[in-house]
DNA sequence: GCCGTTTTCGGCCCGACTGTTTTCAGTCG
């Protein structure tokens, strides 16, 4: 695999251990964005590992970093890593991942009664070592412990496919009460990331109290984490946490900004509202006046004072009681925008960012192009029926496709080689044609394809000859098996299918399995780039187990002007649900309907087919 | 450690909640 994952890698530990040791919190936040910058680049960083200046034009990577990639590169290692992880226990660092202890209690915990580990720490915990230790009372304790408890049976992320259903539940549930005005879903689902942590909703009612006490209380809910005025946490009894904020009304649009995220977004926009004499945060866009005098412990202003927004009791003389958050009491009186998110932006001189781009991966500098939406897919191009492994006849897939609004639907069974998939034989692939073709002339209002999901073998050729291939309507090459090949290997094999004249597209390119299967790591500059001069498309394999390419991969295709195919692999009718997953990674990486093949119009989708035959 | 409509120094986002405190630190998102 390219070094680019496994420096990612080093930086982040290397942010971990200077988090736990006290390190400069900026420092920490610096190297945590060069690791995140690292892990998002699209090309193999190695090749511009000797030239200093090249390094330094990514952003987040300066002096220091392009020194320690430049280590690396050189010697396979970085010293100030192995210096660090040299100073703390090897597994505390697993410590500061329970929920709730970060790490200032990790390096509590070690050095005053010798925790290194998780398994020491649940030692400790049953002996009562830690009783007396400053701040560890019998709840933080119990906390801890229940924590450490769901940290060893639950699994890390969950796949975007299983947690929308559970949030659209959700919302379902709290929309149908008494009193709610608005609910939705943010987070990391509404950016449409391929796995999501925790779930997030925003929420307003006129009843705040009886909301929560409905959300605390959903028969889907094992334990609530934290039960506030405005904030709601609960874990669920499928292992995620999901966490519930009400707000006023009119800071619906604020409150569902700040939620969705991402936090890199959110401090950019920040940063942005505070060189407009703004600030900003979770109940509207301010002026930058009463609050930040207050944190910076400064008098309010007078009465009468140059911004005039005196409305309020917040600023009640020498009442010596704790206010209720000041931002929230203003909201009527003095936000400058915070009813929607359009406005917010707009008073920050920004057009609407969709949620998929707000990554701060150059939204703000960039023009916003029009992305792709769900209605703009006019064909679904990759599908399976009885003749392999899928449920359908091809009437079925027909109808099916059909019935979903597309113009055309291509049969597109395994190949002979993916036997465990039923892989048709050449003289089974003849009578498929023969079936699929007579179907077509029966079939109304869709045009049906013959088609093949041939295997790109592990040297790079494909399961068919070139006469049978040159049969098929459509030709989609997929690696399916040869998963393990390393970079080069994985990147000369897919160039070779890349380069195939009877290809039209790369199928699931990496075949990686989220959370289960890491798939091949060609270079993917170099595929994009073959793909634009043979004029193949590239998919996005919209089923959520999937999502491949993934969104970082679009945006370098997108970048180079390659084209991209966004197909839901069709097995069963459930399939073609996964399609809206396929949208939203597309969107995440700035893909215009245009560039997209299943966009087209019937006409021109045939004649792009017909000119690689 | 990075970066620049605050440009080579001096900033670097903001609020809610909990548990332990007697005024706030730590964690989280």
């Amino acid at each position: 695999m390219s070094i680019n994952a496994e420096l990612a890698r080093l930086f982040s530990e290397m942010a971990a251990v200077m988090e736990l040791t006290g390190a400069n919190p900026f420092k920490t936040a610096a190297m945590n964005k060069a690791a995140r910058q690292l892990k998002d680049l699209t090309f193999d960083i190695a090749s511009i590992a000797a030239d200093k200046k090249r390094l330094m034009e990514i952003d987040g990577i300066g002096e220091g970093m392009a020194g320690r990639i430049m280590e690396f590169k050189q010697t396979g290692r970085i010293r100030e890593h192995d210096e660090l992880i040299a100073s703390i226990p090897p597994g505390l660092l697993q410590v500061t991942r329970i929920p709730g202890v970060g790490p200032k209690t990790a390096k509590l915990l070690w050095e005053k009664c010798g925790v290194v580990d998780l398994v020491t720490l649940k030692e400790k915990i049953d002996c009562g070592a830690l009783v007396g230790i400053p701040r560890m009372g019998e709840k933080t304790i119990a906390n801890i412990l229940k924590s450490l408890e769901f940290v060893e049976k639950s699994s890390e992320r969950t796949r975007i496919g299983i947690a929308m259903p559970l949030a659209e539940s959700i919302v379902e549930h709290l929309a149908a009460m008494n009193g709610v005005e608005r609910v939705q879903y943010a987070g990391s689902l509404r950016r449409g990331c391929e796995t999501i942590g925790d779930l997030d909703i925003v929420a307003c009612s006129t009843n705040p109290g009886a909301l929560a006490e409905a959300f605390a209380t959903m028969a889907m809910v094992e334990q609530v984490l934290t039960k506030g005025e405005t904030k709601v946490s609960v874990r669920i009894h499928q292992g995620m946490q999901v966490d519930l904020r009400i707000v006023p009304l009119e800071s619906f649009g604020a409150a569902l900004l700040y939620f969705t995220g991402s936090k890199e977004h959110n401090v950019a926009l920040r940063e942005r509202a505070i060189k407009r004499g703004m600030t900003l945060n979770e109940y509207g866009l301010f002026p930058d006046d009463y609050e930040r005098r207050q944190r910076r412990r400064t008098p309010p202003p007078s009465e009468g004072g140059s911004q005039g927004v005196g409305t309020t009791e917040i600023s009640s003389g020498d009442s010596p009681t704790p206010q209720p958050s000041p931002s929230r009491e203003r909201v009527k009186s003095a936000a400058i925008a915070s009813k929607t998110e359009e406005e917010i932006y707009r008073a920050l001189e920004l057009p609407f960012i969709p949620p998929e781009l707000r990554e701060n991966r150059g939204e703000f500098a960039s023009e916003i192009p029009k992305l792709i939406e769900f209605d703009d897919i006019k064909a679904e191009l990759h599908a399976h029926t009885r003749a392999s492994d899928g449920k359908f006849t091809i009437e079925e897939l027909a109808a099916e496709a059909k019935k979903r609004g597309f113009h055309t639907i291509a049969v597109t069974d395994h190949s002979k080689s993916s036997a465990l998939a039923g892989g048709l034989s050449p003289d089974g692939l003849r009578a498929h044609i023969e079936a699929v073709r007579k179907a077509s002339e029966r079939a109304e209002g869709i045009t049906i394809l013959a088609g093949s999901e041939v295997d790109i073998l592990p040297d790079g050729s494909l399961d068919y000859d070139d006469e049978l291939l040159a049969q098929l309507d459509i030709v989609i090459a997929s690696p399916h098996a040869g998963l393990k090949h390393d970079p080069d290997r994985a990147t000369a094999r897919m160039l070779r299918a890349v380069r195939h004249p009877l290809v039209h597209i790369i199928g699931h390119p990496t075949g990686r399995l989220i959370g289960s299967r890491e798939g091949i790591n060609p270079r993917m500059d170099e595929v994009i780039a073959a793909a634009v001069e043979h004029d193949v498309a590239l998919e996005i394999n919209a089923n959520y187990r999937r999502l491949d390419l993934r969104d970082t991969h679009v945006r370098a295709a997108v970048e180079a002007g390659a084209k991209i195919a966004i197909n839901c692999d069709s097995h069963t009718v459930t399939d073609f649900d996964n399609l809206r997953y396929g949208i939203m990674t597309a969107r995440r990486g700035w893909l215009p309907p245009h560039l997209c093949i299943n966009t087209w119009s019937n006409a021109k989708l045939m004649k792009w087919l017909k000119s690689k035959r």
